[in-house]
DNA sequence: ATGAAAGCGCTAACAT
DNA sequence: ATGTTAGCGCTTTCAT
């Protein structure tokens, strides 16, 4: 491929005046007809590997995330990529698939590659690995103290949960979710719920669900309720806070096969706030998270740190989640 | 940071040498040993802009896409990723909104990073600002001829929706979707759709819905569909191909909320294959689309027009798709 | 196996 | 405003 030196030959220039025209600026009008003809002619095409060798400066942001195929991923990418794009950054997606070493290497490669900034969602302590003094600003968790955090507030959205069930005089409420040591958000949902329940003197059960995968535990959930629903014969009510949406659905799904009716004998909320698309959303009632917000957020305060890498300061943010009303309550 | 030059000096060894043993060529055991020490002190992190700009082989592929928030456009975008890094490539995601001017710019960057190759999902034609000779792979649309296609075969979908239904002896088969200039492929599933009805003697009727933006556009089919309903009394033998996923599930949602049962009423096939997690299917009855395999497809062509520049014929692939039993049609 | 040195394409400091 | 030139950090050729 024709590079600057071909440029500037063509168009009868030095290399600096081609540099500084393509740089935006100013050059004598005559020369930056021949510089725009010349460019034309050659085809060419501005090596952004030399000119980061050079200046140093990567339009590049990696953002690791543990997966992109689940609405909430996918929101937060589009939301993450959107307010990247707007500061003129370039998104690197790294999928991890919370798998430790994919982590790791991504780190390693954002490095080579003198990323400006490094944005993560990450389960595993992925800053642990950070050797240079790159920024990044971490969604959900982040441990070490030593990065910025943007985060919901899961434990107030638990708590909210409770007590949206709560005000519609359910009396038996159940937990359907997990205790995952890994995952702190997780918890924090399940305690917001058992704290406000026992603040308010309320009785709840708990169904553990330990993961999504276990199509076999869900399937037993499912008829443990079914025999409350029978065994309490027709009080119908019954509220079940699922720890996320996707646990909610799978929930619902069954329930639904199972001929109870939702939400006039069971009535659920879930927790995240799936949306399809722009313009799709799930018709669950849930505890939605503020997914542009926390992309807003992590991409303002990256870029903060990334301007100004010494002196500014890190951030923590705990955003506000908020209820949802969809059709599996009544409201 | 450091670099090279200071390792080497660090560990008393040539640059040459460091750049060999890093590279994994052979180097004296006691270099070896003082290099990695060296490194480890110094926090060496190799400078890949450097390591480009000799080499001229970039790690990455660009990925343009409208959307990543769809649960399409997830998946594929997950199993992009997979197969990319596979074989040892990182994806820059490119969300192009269907904005000309913006995928414009994302070739022009793929360009300036002197990106492995493109992989693209574009609605205009993208594929026209490709200066350089930099590998490009469509997927579902390139209209050019001068690009390798990946797509699926969306004729044979339109008229294995209508199979489908006719199969179920629907006497009042609609379409609800559009004709839409821009979109080769739902004019090829609705054409499907057509011929298949057509070719064997069964009428239907079309619904126009121009954007799944349209809300009032949909309760207007949807009331119509109602109207149908009534006015068949009891016949209950209505099938509706809708052209997407997305339309399928809205107009499902309006059904239910007037009081119309799905299937009995009503039975309805959409397309995509929408999986909004890799464990949580909706259960709408729908044309799906083998979208793992044209990530699969995709790259792995890509990968061989990037390793074999000259030689590498262009493909044109059109992949089949199935039938997924849900429960919005009687089976 | 190792070292010296050229050079990838660009930017920016400096001189004019 | 323009030209000359050093040098960013690496790989690779060539000589040893």
């Amino acid at each position: 491929m024709a590079n600057m030196k071909d440029v500037a030959r063509e168009a009868k220039v030095s290399v600096a005046t081609v540099s500084n025209y393509i740089n935006g600026k100013k050059v004598r009008s005559e020369a930056a007809k021949n510089i725009e003809v010349a460019i034309k002619k050659l085809n060419y095409v501005r090596n952004n590997a030399a000119r980061l060798l050079k200046t140093d400066q990567s339009p590049f942001v990696v953002f690791v995330v543990p997966s992109v195929w689940s609405p909430f991923f996918s929101e937060l990418t589009f939301w993450v990529q959107k307010y990247l794009n707007k500061l003129g950054f370039k998104m690197v997606l790294c999928i991890s698939e919370n798998d430790y070493e994919k982590e790791k290497s991504y780190v390693k490669m954002a490095e080579e590659q003198r990323a400006a900034g490094i944005l993560s969602i990450s389960y595993s302590d992925l800053t642990s690995h950070v050797l240079s003094d790159i920024p990044l600003v971490a969604i959900e968790k982040e441990t070490t103290g030593q990065f910025s955090l943007i985060s919901s507030d899961n434990y107030a959205g638990g708590q909210l949960a409770a007590k949206e069930l709560i005000n519609r005089n359910l009396e038996h409420l159940i937990f359907v979710g997990s205790t995952n040591y890994e995952s702190v958000e997780l918890n924090a949902r399940k305690a917001g719920f058992e704290d406000f329940c026992n603040n308010h003197g309320h009785k709840f059960e708990l169904e553990e669900v330990k993961t999504r995968y276990d199509k076999k535990q869900l399937l037993d959930s499912v008829n443990k309720i079914i025999e409350r629903i029978i065994s309490e014969s027709k009080k119908q009510n019954i509220g079940i806070f699922a720890h996320t949406d996707e646990t909610a659905f799978l929930l619902i799904k069954e329930l639904i096969k199972k001929g109870i009716r939702i939400p006039e004998q069971v009535q659920v909320i879930g927790f995240d706030g799936w949306n399809l698309t722009p313009n799709t959303k799930l018709s669950l009632s849930t505890i939605r998270q503020p997914i542009k917000e926390i992309a807003e957020t992590a991409v303002k305060q990256l870029n903060k740190e990334i301007k100004n890498p010494k002196e500014a300061e890190k951030a923590r943010v705990m955003l506000p989640v908020s209820y949802r009303a969809g059709e599996t309550t009544i409201n």
